[in-house]
DNA sequence: ACGACATCTATGTTGTGTCATTAATTAGGC
DNA sequence: GCCTAATTAATGACACAACATAGATGTCGT
């Protein structure tokens, strides 16, 4: 199998193996990865439009994402609030139980973090970094990553 | 931002974006890169039942893929028949227009392939591989890789 | 101040992905 | 042979992901 083709599909199995172990420890919880990301990253970046937000989320690249703040919104973690200057736009900000709740979700990334550097034990991961960097490049999920990566 | 956090995103990312391309590049085939995988995999290794076809996938890994199968079944791509020896299993098989079909796909499977050595220029991919495969280990995906790649 | 245009968000549709549950059939112990 | 176990597949439920489209609101040129 060539090198190209058994990238590709290892770049698969990774995220759909490390989604599902994530869902699961996240699972206590009751959120899945995505709004887990959402949330850290209202925690992060204070409040923020849906815009705003999608440019900084890796999953849901495209569209706004909208409905993914909605069910956040619906179990009480995050509040959204329509500014005073621009009544189309949306102010997302977590609730105190979402901020708690971000909190816990550290933690847990914590432990996904650990993992990978098990796996990495030995090797030197700059040139796995190097090389997806400059696949991802300045694709949208590639730029939001930049984005979150080195503040700007 | 640490190093293992950056790596996770980037491999979602990568995911992400390398689905998105090949989405786009099958997209007048009317296929989608999930059901290509089933048909390249059903080319390649004869006739399956969905729980043989379900251990070569690498996506869809967890329960047996009948609905992925059952999209093609219904646009005429792939056949499934009842096997005289256990009327519990399915086979399933390429149809000629299936067939024909793969032939396209692999053409567009090689402009990812070129797209991804293009991102590899001057760099060692074997660092890559070998974190990626380390990572993904015994892992159901991972094991799916495996199978496919040597040849059991 | 009006109208064309851009921006921000919402929603419909289709196809994944994951988990849990169910149904049909076969295999094996006795 | 018969009853229980395991195996194979199908299905229901929920959330994501991608695309397209529509509706509301703001902006800017004139």
């Amino acid at each position: 199998m060539r090198a190209a083709e058994e990238l590709r599909y290892l770049i698969l199995a990774a995220q759909r193996e490390g989604n599902r172990l994530l869902a699961q420890a996240l699972r206590p919880l009751g959120v899945t990865p995505s709004q887990a990301e959402v949330i850290r990253v209202l925690g992060e970046r204070g409040p923020l439009s849906l815009n705003g937000l999608g440019e900084l989320l890796v999953c849901e690249s495209g569209n706004s994402p909208s409905r993914l703040a909605d069910r956040l919104v619906t179990v009480g973690l995050v509040r959204r609030d329509v500014p005073a200057y621009d009544r189309r736009a949306v102010e997302l900000s977590l609730t105190e139980e979402g901020a708690r709740l971000g909190r816990r979700i550290a933690e847990i990334e914590e432990e996904l973090y650990r993992s990978i550097d098990a796996a990495a034990e030995g090797r030197d991961l700059e040139p796995v970094l190097g090389f997806l960097r400059a696949f991802v490049g300045d694709l949208p999920a590639g730029q939001a990553l930049a984005r979150r990566a080195r503040r700007p």
